[in-house]
DNA sequence: AGCACGCCGACT
DNA sequence: GTCGGCGTGCTC
C-alpha cells in the first residue's frame, strides 16, 4: 500500500493528502511540509502518515519537501488542535491556525534541480537554466510551470528556513604594506577589530568601538579593506525573563502535587501565586519543563516575574517577533528544565519534558479566543495535559461552576481575606455620577494624601449626546447604539464599528434643538468630578484611550485613579485606601448567565488590587440587596462564596446552562432585516427535522444590539448534553445558505449578544 | 484565508 | 460604455 501524508495547513480548510516528496518515503508526523497549494506552495504540518490505495496515490500530488527533521508539533499538542477543531465544529485547519502561531509564515529558501537522468531540453521555455544537475533558486522559475515539472516528477525540491540576514560592515581583505605608516595606525586598528570581533552595523559604531575617529572607518570603506554584506542574523537569545519585586515572600518547600486534575482557589493572589511557584520549582528541580498558560498579556509579566525567582523562566509575548519566537520554541524544544509562560499561543510549543500544566485565572472570560475557531482555552489546556498524561492544575479567586465540573481529583480552598464593603445606594442620592458617600471619602483621601482607584462602567465622556426637547439620541449610522461622546476630542464615535464624527449643532430630529450628554457617565466624566473634590491632588486616566504615565502613582504619591475594569490588572498602587465602583450594577447589568458569577469574580480580584492592604471598597449601586453585594459583605465571607458557587451551580443545571450542558450560538445576519430572520428560522426549521428536540433549540431571536456594520443579527441556541451531539448537530446547517446570508457559530459562547466578526 | 470570477450600481 | 463593490466557489 503506498503511504501518503495527511496535512493541515493554517486555513479554513479540513486535512489535505499529498504523497511524500520527491525521493522520500514519509516525513515525521509533526513536521512542517511545503505542500504545493493553488499555484504556488504553502506551509503545513504532517498530521499523520496514513495508507492510501494504487488509485487513489495517482490522484495525489506530491509535498514539495520537508522542513523539518524532528516534529514542530508534538502529538499532545496535535490532539489538542484535533480536539478543538471537532468541539468547535471547525475545520482542523482553522484550529491549526488559531493554535500555531509560530513557523507557518516563515521566508523559506527554495532551490530545484532535475531530476538524474532528465533532459532539460524537453521541459520547455524557461528551463534551460535548470542544465547540469545543480541546485538552483526556484524564485528564478514561474510558479506555472514549476508546477508542471512538479506534476511529471521531473524536479527534485530543497526547503530550508531562510535566516534572517542583516547588511553589515565586515572585513574583507587583510591589512597589507598600502595600509603601513603611522598616517593609518587608527585604520589599522579599526580593522584589526572588525577581523576579531565580527560585522558591526555602521562604519559610525565601528569607529566608537574601535576608539577611532570616524574617518579612519570610513577610509576603510573607501580603500576596499571592508565593506557592506549580507550578513546571517545570530538566532536572538531566547526570552528568559528576571524576577520582579513582586515578590511571593518565602516559598514553603516545593512539592509537585500528583492529581490529575486539581484546583487551587480563594485566598489572596499572592498565596495562589506562591501555591504554583511550589509546583512549578518541584517541577522544574525534576528536570521537567512547566507551562503556565494565563488569560491576558499584563498577566505574563506578573506571573512569570514571580516564577522568575525560583526557576528559570521563559515567556511567550504577542509583541515578540517572529525570529524570537522560533528562539523560544528551538529551546523548549531542546527540554531545557524551565517554566514558559504565556497566552493561549503557548499550548501548541514543543515542550520535550513536559512535567505540568498550569492554567492561571482558570476562571477568566479571557480565555475565550475571541477569532478562528473560537475556542476556550482553558479546555485546550485541559486536553493537551490529558494528551501528555501530565497534571493539569487551575487557579482563580472564585470555584467558577465550569471550574468545579472538570472531574477534580484535588481541590484546595484558600480563605479569602475579608473586604471592608460599603454599598451606597444611588435611589438616595441626589448628585451623579458621584454620590454622596463617595464624595466624603474622596475627601478624606484628599485631606490624608492617600490613593483611591474609581472604575467607572465605560470610557469616554458620556453613552451619547440626546436633544434636550425631544430626548432623541445622537445614533450610528451603521449600527443601531447611540454614538458615544468624547469630550475630550470633541467627537461622537461608535464602540462597535468605530464610525466617529464631530457632535451636530442641533438635533437633527426635531430642528437645531441643542443637545446634552446622556446621564451614562464615563471616564472622563468622572475624572472631572473627581478633580472637583481632591484639587489639588492628581487624577490620572486609565482605559483604552488614555496611556497614562503611573510612575508617580507607584511611588506613592497621592493622586486618584479613574478607569475602566482595565485598572484592576495594574500592580497594586502603594498606599491604595479606597476603590470605588460608580455604577456596581453595570457588572451583571447585561444578558448573560455568567454575568452575576462573573460580577463576583470581579469583586473578589478587585478586593486584591490593594496588595495585602485592606482598603474600602465602596460601591454604588441601585440595588444594595443583589445577591453579589450580600455576598461580598457576609460576615462569613468564605461560607457565603461557597454558598453563592453552590446555589449558581444548581440554577445553572436546573435551567439546562453550561456546564450541565454544552452550548452553540448561531449568528445569522444579513444586510436586510426579513432576509436575516427568515434564513434564521430555516436553520431552526433544518435542526428540527434533522431531531433535534424541541427544548434542546432556543430562538430564533434578534440580537440584544439588531445591527451593527450595517448588518441584522439574528441567534439560534443549540444546547446538547455533550459536545459531541452538540458539533453532530451544528454538522446540520448549512452555513453558506447564499443570498448575502452569513452564518457564525459559536460553540460555547461567552458574550451571548456580542455579534460575531 | 486568499484568490479568481461574476454580477449589478455609479461614474469618467 | 467600464470601474469596483460585494458575494460565491475552490484549494490535495
Amino acid at each position: 500500500m503506498p503511504r501518503a501524508l495527511e496535512v493541515w495547513l493554517p486555513l479554513p480548510v479540513p486535512a489535505f493528502t499529498f504523497l511524500a516528496p520527491h525521493g522520500r518515503s514519509e516525513a515525521p508526523p509533526g513536521a512542517r511540509v511545503v505542500v504545493p497549494w493553488q499555484g504556488g506552495v504553502r506551509i503545513g504540518v504532517v498530521a499523520e502518515v496514513v495508507e492510501v490505495g494504487v488509485a487513489a496515490a495517482l490522484e495525489l500530488r506530491e509535498a514539495v519537501a520537508c522542513i523539518d527533521a524532528s516534529p514542530w508539533l508534538l502529538a499532545p499538542a496535535r490532539r489538542m488542535i484535533k480536539a478543538q477543531a471537532a468541539r468547535t465544529a471547525a475545520p482542523v485547519g482553522l484550529a491549526l491556525a488559531t493554535m500555531l502561531t509560530v513557523g507557518l509564515d516563515v521566508p523559506l529558501d527554495h532551490s530545484v534541480r532535475l531530476v538524474d537522468g532528465v533532459d532539460a531540453e524537453g521541459l520547455g521555455a524557461g528551463a534551460d537554466a535548470l542544465s547540469g544537475g545543480d541546485w538552483h533558486d526556484a524564485e528564478a522559475f514561474r510558479p506555472e510551470a514549476l508546477s508542471t515539472w512538479r506534476e511529471h516528477g521531473l524536479v527534485e525540491e530543497r526547503v530550508r528556513v531562510r535566516p534572517a540576514r542583516e547588511r553589515m560592515l565586515c572585513a574583507l581583505r587583510a591589512a597589507d604594506a598600502e595600509l603601513g605608516g603611522r598616517a593609518r595606525e587608527a585604520q589599522r586598528r579599526a580593522l584589526a577589530w572588525l577581523e576579531e570581533h565580527g560585522p558591526m552595523p555602521s562604519a559610525a559604531e565601528l569607529a566608537r568601538a574601535a576608539d577611532v575617529g570616524p574617518g579612519a572607518a570610513r577610509a576603510l570603506v573607501h580603500k576596499g579593506y571592508a565593506g557592506y554584506r549580507d550578513v546571517i542574523t545570530p538566532l536572538p537569545a531566547p526570552p528568559w525573563v528576571a524576577a520582579t519585586h513582586a515578590a511571593v515572600g518565602e516559598l514553603a518547600s516545593p512539592a509537585a502535587s500528583d492529581a490529575r486534575r486539581s484546583l487551587v482557589h480563594g485566598g489572596h493572589r499572592a498565596e495562589r501565586l506562591r501555591a504554583l511557584a511550589r509546583e512549578v520549582a518541584a517541577v522544574v528541580q525534576a528536570r521537567h519543563q512547566a507551562l503556565v498558560v494565563v488569560p491576558e498579556a499584563a498577566s505574563v509579566d506578573v506571573v512569570a516575574g514571580a516564577l522568575a525567582a525560583f526557576v528559570p523562566t521563559l515567556v511567550f509575548r504577542a509583541e515578540h517577533a517572529p525570529e524570537q519566537r522560533g528562539a523560544l520554541w528551538a529551546e523548549v524544544a531542546r527540554g531545557t528544565p524551565a517554566a514558559l509562560v504565556g497566552t493561549y499561543p503557548v499550548l501548541a510549543a514543543p515542550l520535550a519534558r513536559l512535567g505540568q500544566v498550569h492554567v492561571w485565572d482558570a476562571a477568566s472570560p479571557s480565555y475565550k479566543i475571541v477569532s478562528g475557531t473560537r475556542s476556550v482555552a482553558r479546555r485546550d489546556a485541559d486536553v493537551l495535559a490529558e494528551a501528555a498524561h501530565v497534571p493539569l492544575i487551575g487557579y482563580d479567586v472564585l470555584a467558577t461552576a465550569e471550574l468545579r465540573d472538570q472531574r477534580l481529583d484535588r481541590v484546595e480552598a484558600l480563605p479569602y481575606p475579608a473586604p471592608r464593603l460599603v454599598t451606597s445606594d444611588l435611589r438616595e442620592s441626589s448628585t451623579w455620577p458621584l454620590g454622596g458617600e463617595l464624595i466624603r471619602v474622596l475627601a478624606q483621601v484628599a485631606q490624608r494624601g492617600r490613593q483611591a482607584v474609581v472604575v467607572v462602567p465605560r470610557r469616554g465622556f458620556a453613552s451619547g449626546l440626546a436633544c434636550r426637547a425631544c430626548g432623541t439620541p445622537v445614533m450610528c449610522p451603521h449600527c443601531d447604539l447611540p454614538l458615544r461622546w468624547h469630550a475630550q476630542r470633541g467627537r461622537l464615535r461608535c464602540h462597535q464599528c468605530g464610525h466617529a464624527r464631530p457632535a451636530p449643532a442641533g438635533c437633527a430630529h426635531c430642528g437645531g434643538e441643542p443637545l446634552a450628554p446622556l446621564p451614562g457617565a464615563g471616564t472622563e466624566w468622572v475624572a472631572r468630578e473627581v478633580e472637583r473634590v481632591v484639587a489639588p491632588l492628581p487624577v490620572w486616566t486609565v482605559d483604552a484611550d488614555h496611556r497614562t504615565d503611573l510612575t508617580a502613582l507607584f511611588d506613592g504619591d497621592p493622586g486618584v485613579v479613574v478607569g475602566t475594569t482595565a485598572v484592576l490588572r495594574l500592580a497594586p498602587p502603594p498606599v491604595l485606601s479606597l476603590l470605588a465602583f460608580t455604577l456596581g450594577d453595570a457588572l451583571y447589568g447585561h444578558e448573560d448567565f455568567r454575568a452575576e458569577e462573573q460580577a463576583l469574580r470581579t469583586m473578589l480580584l478587585a478586593a486584591e488590587l490593594a496588595g495585602e492592604r485592606r482598603p474600602l471598597l465602596l460601591v454604588q449601586t441601585f440595588q444594595s440587596d443583589h445577591t453579589v453585594w450580600r455576598t461580598l459583605g457576609a460576615r462569613d465571607v468564605d461560607a457565603a462564596v461557597a454558598a453563592f458557587s453552590d446555589a449558581t451551580r444548581a440554577r445553572r443545571a436546573r435551567f439546562g446552562y453550561p456546564p450541565a450542558t454544552q452550548w452553540a450560538r448561531v449568528q445569522v445576519s444579513h444586510r436586510d432585516r426579513g432576509r436575516a430572520d427568515a434564513a434564521a428560522s430555516a436553520i431552526a426549521q433544518t435542526l428540527r427535522t434533522a431531531g433535534v428536540p424541541d427544548d434542546a433549540l432556543l430562538g430564533p431571536v434578534v440580537a440584544a444590539v439588531a445591527r451593527v456594520r450595517d448588518r441584522y443579527a439574528v441567534h439560534v441556541f443549540l444546547r446538547a448534553s455533550d459536545d459531541l451531539t452538540l458539533a453532530q448537530w451544528i454538522e446540520r446547517i448549512d452555513r453558506r445558505p447564499g443570498d448575502g446570508v452569513q452564518v457564525r457559530i459559536d460553540v460555547d459562547p461567552y458574550d451571548v449578544d456580542a455579534h460575531l466578526t
